[in-house]
DNA sequence: TTTACTAAGT
């Protein structure tokens, strides 16, 4: 402790060895005021323990536990709390806030009806923080009780308690709760910004974008969070190139970006694979420092960009900058090698995230089984599973079943896979049995695939990729009848089936191909490029694998339409309008066939070009004629 | 003599 010339602060006391109480209660409040951090804050509180100050009554209790609340500390608010034998409506409304805010919601509730119990009268805040609970919760019965007591107590809602119900409402799961929102909205005539935002955000949550485009749009002050609402919604809703350019348009009107601004844009970045634009947002956000903008949520959105953006060390390298780490973080970064392939980064990086004390939650071990799956790890993927149920009982939910199939049928062990499926305690959904359909398509597997398929259609009518994996499945099989019967049924019943497309960023550009797309305003150059590479491909031995096509037709146009796959245009105009030894990243919306695998494999050889593609599961970064998946995905 | 509303990362 250097000597100190100024007299010291009452929260500095006890630093000096001198326990000391506070005399005058009435200095108190203030004495906590003056807490900048938590240690400080728990010094002063230790000092009432010590000296045995009882804290209950005045305002000492309500104030420490505030203290603790801002400073995101619930459980020692909870212990301050618990120790005052009757807590006033303050400090009521304090810990239901705090509850909320540590994501306990439903002890926010617990707390609101104890006080009720107690014959508190619950004002304006108790019932704020009440609805931020049944909005965290989706509750919408408690959410309408809440609404009708306030109603009944003649209570006048102001601006936040206003926002706070319609908040409520309109972000509900239930859609017809929308109306609800909306109407209480029309009944207000001050209309601010917060309140709206509140109504944009519901719309787009219901995937009502153009009503939430024109609500923007005729907004007379639009705020950071307003701009934040429109980018994490369109994000949402699958439309990253609108969420950018609304990102862009934010850039360039006087509202200046804050974290929650630019953790939307990032994550429309990830999605898109825009990792130019997440690069800007980074070079951004290092200006900023020292401004208080980098916290732990924006970090940990930087990692998930550049690991969504294939640069998985450049999002390692932020990674380990890092002053603080929570579980989200981790899951992030193991998340980010597994996509890569990277299991025993990611074995390593867990072992290391148990020494830090973190404890590993749910969606850590889909990560983790991810990477088995992704690696072929069939021995690790049984044991990680075992330790999750025994070591840190967490039970298993149709997503680890899904990864245990997956990693199983990917292995070839089918009949295992499908033996797990049948002993599950949940009814399996169609995640689970798709994970098996596809491992029998890659291990050609027909009559198991059958099975699988059969329940698919049970619980998707609807799902015309179902019948196309089956008709792959019967394809290659050499069943060429059922394979038909499968795509007629897709025209009989009108199916609808998810069409493969890809993105490519050039300059700051979104480019989209959809297969065979002919819309591109240089598609003529595009498919002179698709010459020179089928060229070039063919001369290297390149033979196209016919079997990847199932449609009823000759075999030259069969490889024809191979090589018309959206990545394969993506890539084509990669290599148009990117300099030479460029690297080219691509994102495909669904997985790469086999016969595009292999021919990129060749294209990155014989243009020497590394080229990265995100499909819907996994990174493929090819190089010199190889990819980082060693052929397994 | 105290507390609020909106947006955000696996």
């Amino acid at each position: 402790m250097p000597p100190s010339h100024s007299r010291p602060k009452v929260n500095e006391l006890s630093l000096l060895g001198k326990p000391t109480v506070v005399k005058n209660p009435a200095r108190i409040p203030a004495a906590i005021r003056t807490c900048r951090n938590l240690r400080e804050v728990g010094q002063l509180h230790a000092q009432f323990v010590i000296s045995g100050f009882i804290i209950d009554g005045h305002r000492t209790a309500g104030k420490l536990i505030e203290s603790y609340v801002s400073m995101s500390h619930i459980s020692n608010a909870l212990s301050v709390f618990h120790s005052i034998h009757s807590p006033d409506a303050f400090a009521y409304n304090t810990i239901i806030r705090g509850l909320t805010q540590a994501n306990f919601p439903y002890d926010s509730l617990l707390l609101y009806q104890q006080m009720l119990l107690r014959g508190l009268i619950p004002d304006n805040y108790t019932y704020t923080f009440v609805l931020k609970a049944c909005s965290h919760l989706n509750s919408l019965f408690e959410g309408q009780q809440v609404h009708s007591r306030i109603i009944k107590a003649g209570i006048s809602p102001d601006t936040h308690l206003h926002s706070s119900l319609i908040h409520m409402y309109a972000t509900n799961s239930n859609s017809d709760c929308l109306g609800c929102a909306q109407r209480i909205l029309s009944d207000f005539s001050v209309q601010n910004t917060v309140i709206i935002n509140s109504m944009i955000s519901g719309y787009l949550r219901h995937g009502h974008v153009k009503i939430a485009r024109e609500m923007f749009d005729g907004m007379v002050a639009k705020d950071a969070a307003s701009w934040s609402t429109m980018v994490s919604g369109y994000t949402k809703n699958g439309m990253y190139v609108e969420a950018f350019v609304v990102f862009r348009e934010m850039m360039m009107s006087h509202i200046p970006p804050n974290e929650s601004t630019l953790v939307s844009a990032l994550s429309a970045c990830a999605q898109l694979g825009a990792l130019d634009q997440g690069r800007w947002i980074h070079a951004f956000v290092d200006r900023k420092i020292g401004t208080g903008i980098t916290t732990l949520t924006l970090a940990t959105s930087l990692v998930d960009m550049y690991a969504k953006c294939g640069s998985i060390n450049c999002g390692f390298q932020v990674f380990e900058k890092m002053p603080q780490r929570d579980v989200v973080t981790w899951g992030v970064i193991i998340s980010g090698f597994a996509m890569h392939g990277q299991a025993s980064k990611c074995f390593r990086l867990f072992d290391e995230m148990l020494a830090t004390g973190i404890r590993p939650n749910a969606v850590i071990f889909v990560a983790i089984l991810s990477a088995c799956s992704h690696a072929g790890y069939v021995e690790a993927g049984r044991l990680y599973f075992n330790q999750m149920v025994q070591d840190f009982g967490i039970r298993p939910s149709i997503e680890h079943y899904g990864c245990m199939v997956d990693i199983l049928g990917r292995a070839g062990h089918l009949a295992e896979a499908e033996e797990l499926i049948v002993s599950m305690p949940e009814e399996p959904n169609s995640i689970i049995w798709g994970a098996l359909l596809g491992a029998c398509r890659t291990h050609n597997d027909p009559r198991r695939g059958e099975r699988a398929f059969r329940r698919l259609i049970e619980l998707e009518p609807m799902s015309g990729d179902r019948y196309k994996l089956a008709s792959h499945i019967f394809t290659a099989a050499g069943e060429k009848e059922d394979a038909i019967k499968m795509r007629r049924l897709i025209k009989e019943k009108e199916l609808e089936t998810t069409c493969g497309s890809s993105f490519i960023v050039v300059d700051g550009v979104v480019h989209e191909f959809m297969v065979g797309d002919t819309g591109h305003s240089e598609a003529r150059d595009i498919y002179m490029m698709l010459e020179e590479i089928k060229r070039r491909l063919k001369m290297a031995g390149f033979v196209a694998r016919r079997d990847q096509v199932l449609l009823d037709i000759e075999e030259e146009e069969k490889e024809e339409a191979l090589s018309r796959h959206s990545e394969r245009l993506a890539i084509a105009y990669g290599l148009l309008s990117t300099k030479a030894k460029t690297l080219i990243r691509v994102i495909k919306n669904l997985r790469v066939c086999r016969d595009c695998h292999s021919a990129i494999k060749l294209i990155s050889k014989e243009f020497d070009r590394e080229i990265i593609v995100r499909d819907k599961n996994r990174f493929h970064v090819f190089k010199g004629g190889e990819c980082s998946c060693m052929d397994y995905w």
